[in-house]
DNA sequence: CTGAAAGCGCTTACAG
DNA sequence: CTGAAAGCGCTTACAG
């Protein structure tokens, strides 16, 4: 059988007697607070560490009213978007000795119900909200929670704080990079027109280029960005000489495309795509140069604010635009970035 | 400023008090035990419901020495093996009112013995240690923990309970997939023989194929099924009509390099790959029939025994190889399975 | 400078 | 059948 190493936990009562001190004294040592001697409070730290000494969170937050924990919930199941901003939030606050349940909801409301109740049982001391798309909510109903509940990457209420991508940025850094190599024959392949980030995109991309192409709506799939490619070079008049993809899989598609039909990427047409989902970008031939969200930047600002809200510092409601970075491998030409 | 809708949380005194008895018989009416008549059982209950009364699970924890909490330990960072593991982990223990830390410590020892620390301060019940390969062990020591240690798809120790894939399992139906198809000359492109799936998954497929070819090691990389293909068709003597990939990147690269050299798939070469990653088997051209290591099964049942573990129910250690099972899409022909 | 007491929200023997 | 008391492991006024 499987042998749990039994050994009792040790308690600050172990810590007094070792130390031939109260436990008031003593865990005011540990605390660093009251007054006493600083002989005391040395031997009393010592023993402690000596001794192997961990206070019981669960028994300080009964009294404290922090849990020292924060919900993650999210229906992204697959986790494409949820994986960084779980990262950064970690991240954040591993060093607050904040630790995080994750809860994957799928859209099942009374799933989602369940991971809620289960973690305010637990205290939890706030819960982050994330999601595979910014214009829909998760399918929960997270307002007067009696905790602070921050939105990253999913809709948000109205008197809530909200983090979320700057679309537009990411957009604009993409266009305006392959303007910057000469490009001038640039068009906008991307996804469904009912996605907020879609419109937000093909806007950006048509105030920095004039207008001057139609944007070609569709799915988010590789095979959408192939046959875009196709649509493309069957009309008549001039050729693009760049595209900018609304997500990597499109892209890839559309570069597949182009060199099944034995146009090269990067010299005759450039291509920018968008998400920078590794396993996509850099896997297609030449390397996508692409737009990154910067999630786990995200992931972190959503923890911070989440713990300021919980420490009860004020924070102001509202949406925050993240700005995106572009992460240049060869699919332009150029050298990669050091990403 | 963001309101809290800071309604104060509801205690067992509010229920005792609405009901007219005392906290220690309203305790025992909600959890069914005591005797008391059935009438002031079903008040308190009610009563209970009504005001929306929820246990402080913190409280509970204190007395029971059950935080109904477990975590979930891993360096997968890209989460490719952990989020299949973690939904499983996570679908099997929801019913039982247990919530999941999950912990990303990369591959770095202090952030593990952090992260393990702060789990352990808050009195978890079990942990799960997760990776990305059944051969290496996590940057952190997992003995003598004071509760239940369970290994996934990760080195466990000698005494403990580990859960892994049964890759020759998965090498042998796929394998047998294509023989049944009526293919005779099966290559097996793999990854780094250092791996120990990848001598496992070979073993099985030269006792499958009586050890006609020869393996062909290299990475998990498109580029490498790429590569395989040049060298295979370089080569002289009888072309494969079949590839058994040891994972889904490798089957992709070999599917685009023979769709490049004009050799049809699955008509002239059937493929499979191993993993099935949605993300690359079902957007190769055809999709990808690929073995399922089936994680989420992994997951549910490393959920189940660490609870068992936990509830102190004797578990026998050791290494589970669990099945694999194979999904159907077109790389080999026949019709797509319902997955 | 140090300790006894009360209490966080609950459960569980033990009296009555 | 019901309640008062003790206690889980800790912290924090309050006495001394």
């Amino acid at each position: 059988m499987v042998d749990l190493g039994s050994r009792k936990r040790i308690t600050i009562h172990d810590v007094a007697a070792a130390a031939g001190v109260s436990i008031s004294t003593a865990s005011k040592a540990l605390n660093n607070n009251g007054r006493m001697g600083d002989e005391t409070r040395e031997r009393v730290k010592r023993v402690a560490s000596d001794i192997g000494f961990r206070p019981n969170a669960l028994a300080r937050g009964l009294l404290s009213k922090r849990s020292f924990t924060i919900g993650l919930l999210t229906n992204d199941t697959y986790g494409r978007f949820t994986l960084p901003v779980m990262a950064g939030v970690s991240e954040a606050l591993v060093d607050h000795g904040v630790s995080v349940f994750l809860c994957a909801i799928e859209d099942d409301p009374a799933l989602g119900q369940n991971h809620v109740e289960a973690m305010l049982d637990k205290q939890v001391d706030g819960i982050i909200a994330t999601g595979k798309r910014i214009d829909r909510s998760l399918p929960v109903d997270l307002s007067n929670l009696p905790v602070p509940v921050v939105y990253a990457f999913t809709e948000g209420t109205r008197d809530s704080v909200t983090f979320r991508s700057d679309d537009a940025h990411g957009a604009t850094l993409a266009v305006e990079w392959l303007q910057q190599i000469g490009r001038r024959r640039i068009v906008h392949i991307t996804g469904p027109k009912d996605f907020f980030s879609v419109r937000e995109r093909a806007d950006a991309y048509c105030t920095a280029t004039g207008d001057t192409e139609p944007v070609l709506y569709g799915v988010w799939s590789e095979s959408w960005g192939h046959d875009a490619i196709d649509r493309l070079w069957k009309r008549s008049g001039d050729r693009p000489d760049a595209l900018f993809c609304g997500n990597d899989q499109i892209a890839r598609g559309a570069v597949d495309a182009l060199r099944e039909r034995g146009i090269k990427v990067p010299e005759e047409v450039a291509v920018v795509g968008f998400d920078n989902w590794e396993i996509v970008a850099a896997q297609t031939r030449p390397p996508l140069t692409t737009v990154d969200m910067e999630l786990k930047e995200l992931g972190r600002q959503a923890g911070l604010t989440v713990l300021a809200l919980a420490e009860g510092r004020p924070v102001k409601p509202g949406v925050r635009k993240l700005p995106c970075r572009l992460v240049v491998r060869q699919s332009c030409g150029g050298k990669p970035s050091e990403d």
